[in-house]
DNA sequence: TTACAATCTGTAACAATTACTGTCAAGTTA
DNA sequence: TAACTTGACAGTAATTGTTACAGATTGTAA
């Protein structure tokens, strides 16, 4: 039982982390650390570099956000931690939300000696407005 | 060059681009820029990062080699352009192949407007060497 | 208050990649 | 053949995303 309130999260909150929190809560968008920096540099004009990736990373190790590989250019950061896959349109760069049934067989990994601890699967193509932009331009 | 080569390439063939073919030909190791011109530097001292990085984005744009995005701290190159995924070891960071079969619905992705060029199915965890290293330091 | 630890900002350092420049060799044309 | 053209080369500078560090600041607890 805890002895005065409950502890809402298990790191020390602070305005910056806080208004990192609320701006990726629900952000499609799989923003990258500039994105974030830029948005939260509204709020707090003298919002560090630094703090944003600190941050970033802390709630990385925490398990509220998933850092994802799909854009080589830079990482990107998505606060649905749940299993979904990702789709990034090779004309406009936007990485959308897949959601889609994939079934992996870790079970067989394991058999073989490996240990998994997280699959991401990566669509490279495009995105439905590209793809009717493309046809209309033929 | 033999005029012979030219037609067998659909690009001029240079004793450089030979020789990151060659290592490249087979190699399962997945190797980074940097792999490739250390291997090659010992053949050619004189040979410059931008030849190697040239022949890469040449080779991909042929379709000759695949660029892989699984490691965020550089890019990986790999000879098989044929469908299979990849496990990344987060303990020694190699990167190896899964033949797996891992039947994506394309179809319902092409049907709701996307257009698809490549997926990569990008796997974290632990390869057998190290998972049972770790097992007996515990 | 004082002490301490954690977080902050600002900036330097770093590493991977890309861009640029001048040189050279091979191929092409007159 | 000679003059021109093309493209690949080496070498290096520039760019970019990310990480590391130093000192200032804040919050908390004794």
């Amino acid at each position: 039982m805890p002895r005065r309130k409950l502890r809402k999260y298990d790191f020390k909150m602070t305005p910056q982390r806080l208004a990192i929190i609320e701006y990726l809560k629900n952000n499609k968008e799989h923003p990258s650390a500039l994105d974030v920096f830029r948005a939260i540099s509204k709020k707090f004009p003298t919002i560090s570099f630094a703090t944003v990736y600190n941050t970033l990373e802390m709630l990385k190790n925490k398990g509220m956000v998933l850092e994802l590989n799909i854009d080589p250019e830079r990482k990107r950061y998505d606060p649905d931690v749940s299993p979904h896959h990702h789709l990034k349109c090779t004309k406009c760069g936007k990485v959308l939300d897949i959601s889609m049934d994939l079934p992996v067989d870790t079970a067989q990994l394991e058999k073989r000696g490996f240990s998994i601890d997280r699959i991401q699967v990566d669509i490279y193509g495009k995105c439905p407005p590209c793809k009717a932009k493309q046809k209309e331009e033929r």
